[in-house]
DNA sequence: CAAGAACCGTACCGTACGGTACTTTGGGAG
DNA sequence: CTCCCAAAGTACCGTACGGTACGGTTCTTG
């Protein structure tokens, strides 16, 4: 479902439909990532990537097309991985379900503050000014949408339950979501340490899950 | 005190001391941000801020060193504009406070989504993967920290005549932040359209003031 | 074994950019 | 008027990158 949607809504390049990657293809693939989280966009060269994977830039250029090509199917790739991330949620009992919601946080805030997350990020605002850029959109919709859509399904399951109680569900995702980030998933990109911006973020993410109760939790 | 904390803490070129700019200058450094809004990065090649100011390239690297000094001078010079766009805080009476709390919702995500503040933080977080560029950390301070210590500056008073109540400060505003700005700030640097990330922001403003305070007011 | 495809490694090409040098222009001081 | 200096404009250099072409090597297939 996902896959086709990306594939259909912004008209990706002819290369690389769905899934269709030799697992040489994918070793390249993964090579460019460790490349791009090691130097950022100026060492994602054509010729590194190349000499990083022992594949040759003719292989490159026929099999993805173009550097653009290829910069969206390692998006594509990593985002292939992230839906198994986020765990199966637990809404056996309201208690249960509060310790999930802690949980989940616990892991967005990891899934963000992940090296490559936060390269393929850097790389795709670095080019969002060129509003021809559909990289920006690519990762909206394979990050941020998987976690997105997921998130609002167990909340609203969550309120049929009665663990909580408010009207859009899509809307109270986003200030869940800016109780627990904050301007932590910024900084973390415009480069602060990591050690800096999240000392304790189990705390951190439990205060959070505490204020969202305060908030949209069912009274006693 | 910000400019000094900034050239003393990062080293920055001893070109452009502090506020030693020629209007001719200054000049140069509007039209290069003129550019950078424009086309990006991509669009901010000497020759073309050169073209562009009517000016020769040699003088630019005789006031600003190299290409990255000009970068930080465009920085510093945006930043020294940002201190007086938030307004004057309201401390007259609890109802005053929560009123200009809401003004400043709406005018902190009026400056994060300007046009100028979202190029400046495109170009620090696509520079920022190379840990020796100075650009993060001068975003920070310039931009996130003037308004970061006012706030936190009227959240002490708001809480000191008992309009609040909070034990840090600083965390507070934080929670602040993050119920007012979300994951908004990001999907704009993604290059999400505005109108479609903030249609109706009033409104937001005002809802995440009253959230705001169900976390922190007072009672009755 | 033979034929062909896929692919690696390298060399190559055009272009665009950062940075420098040189010539020309204009305005201000003596 | 003359000298001087700052700055504009242009030409130039080296480099690095995206993209292509080609010879050699391995692997598959009949």
């Amino acid at each position: 479902m996902q896959s086709a949607s990306v594939s259909e809504s912004q008209g990706m390049s002819e290369f690389i439909r769905d899934e269709n990657l030799t697992p040489r293809q994918q070793e390249v693939l993964e090579s460019a990532l460790a490349l791009l989280v090691e130097g950022g966009e100026k060492a994602l060269t054509t010729a590194k990537i190349a000499s990083a994977s022992n594949c040759s830039k003719e292989s490159l250029y026929k099999w993805f097309g173009d550097r653009d090509g290829l910069i969206s199917a390692m998006m594509a790739f990593q985002g292939s991985k992230v839906g198994a991330a986020v765990g199966q949620e637990d809404l056996g009992s309201a208690s249960a379900f509060k310790n999930y919601l802690v949980r989940f946080a616990c892991e967005l805030l990891s899934v963000l503050a992940g090296d490559t997350s936060l390269a393929l990020n850097r790389l795709a605002i670095g080019q969002a000014s060129n509003d021809a850029s559909p990289l920006g959109p690519l990762l909206i919709e394979n990050g941020r949408g998987v976690i997105e859509t997921k998130a609002v399904g167990f909340l609203h399951s969550a309120e049929q339950k009665n663990y909580l109680t408010f009207a859009d569900a899509r809307q109270t995702y986003h200030v869940l979501y800016g109780l627990i980030v904050r301007d932590i998933h910024v900084r973390l990109l415009l480069g602060e340490r990591r050690e800096f911006v999240m000392k304790n973020f189990e705390r951190d993410a439990q205060i959070a899950i505490a204020q969202f109760y305060q908030l949209y939790g069912v009274e006693e």
